[in-house]
DNA sequence: CTTCATAACTGTAATCATTACAATTTTGTA
DNA sequence: TACAAAATTGTAATGATTACAGTTATGAAG
């Protein structure tokens, strides 16, 4: 596992240091759609020398180097995800859960953009996830 | 116009103050998207003594009477919209400027969440304008 | 036209995520 | 083993947003 972590922050050019290894398996493993705030509580407790900063920096770094994408679907704190690929989000305005939405090939119909250049799009929706919607809490 | 802001507000079960009333318009006259900052330093040109804490207490009235919608394409700071209808947006990573995207009717077709209950939809976009594609600025 | 209760507004101080930066530690290589 | 480069740390700043208490404006009743 960590071996082939290794591997692919060197194919990007991020040089495979014990804490980015850490950060980058906690992305993977949880793909809980993080705040830095998540990751640093969890990784914390077993590298306690670990600073928030230093989250911080290494998913900036990640960011830039285009191996996880920027979700800023809460309007508190940035969130974090590994899967690169195009895929929406949604997130459930009770428990505060982000779920992944899977979009149909053929979903998209812009019109007037041709002259733009899109880098990135981003496929938020909000609501009340099926648990919650069961629960019927506080709506 | 300022009457048929009134009317508007009214509706909407906000009343129609004088500040109110000079923030609604100025959304719907400028159509730019604009963060609390962008609406306070214009405003606060005609009426000195406007406080900004005011800005954010009337965008944040008129998000839970669904006269706006909040736009947080920007990192930094939350912009806001008075079109309230489904429509996309584009951020132009050169100039800042945000575009409205229209969006084809049959544009949808999302997998497997047949079991949630959708009540917002965000779609962002980001990359290059035409006229900062053209000057080839930075890039 | 005044009175008064309510709502709106103001200004300052707190909060909190994020960034800047200088000092320290770690790492890879010679 | 030594050393330069890179990574990490911890504290202090930044900046958007919110809390809150005091002040002002509003609109209905008399």
């Amino acid at each position: 596992m960590t071996k082939q972590i290794e591997q692919l922050l060197r194919m990007h050019i991020v040089r495979p240091s014990h804490h980015r290894i850490k950060i980058y398996q906690y992305l993977i493993e949880k793909r809980n759609h993080p705040s830095v705030d998540m990751v640093y509580q969890e990784l914390v407790r077993t590298i306690p020398t670990l600073s928030k900063t230093t989250v911080y920096n290494t998913l900036q770094l990640f960011l830039e180097k285009g191996i996880v994408i920027m979700i800023t679907i809460d309007e508190n704190e940035t969130r974090y995800d590994a899967d690169t690929s195009l895929h929406g989000h949604f997130r459930c305005s009770s428990c505060g859960k982000i779920f992944d939405i899977r979009l149909g090939t053929d979903a998209w119909r812009l019109d007037g953009i041709d002259d733009f250049e899109i880098n990135e799009s981003h496929i938020y929706f909000k609501g009340w996830c099926p648990e919650c919607r069961k629960k019927g809490a506080l709506q």
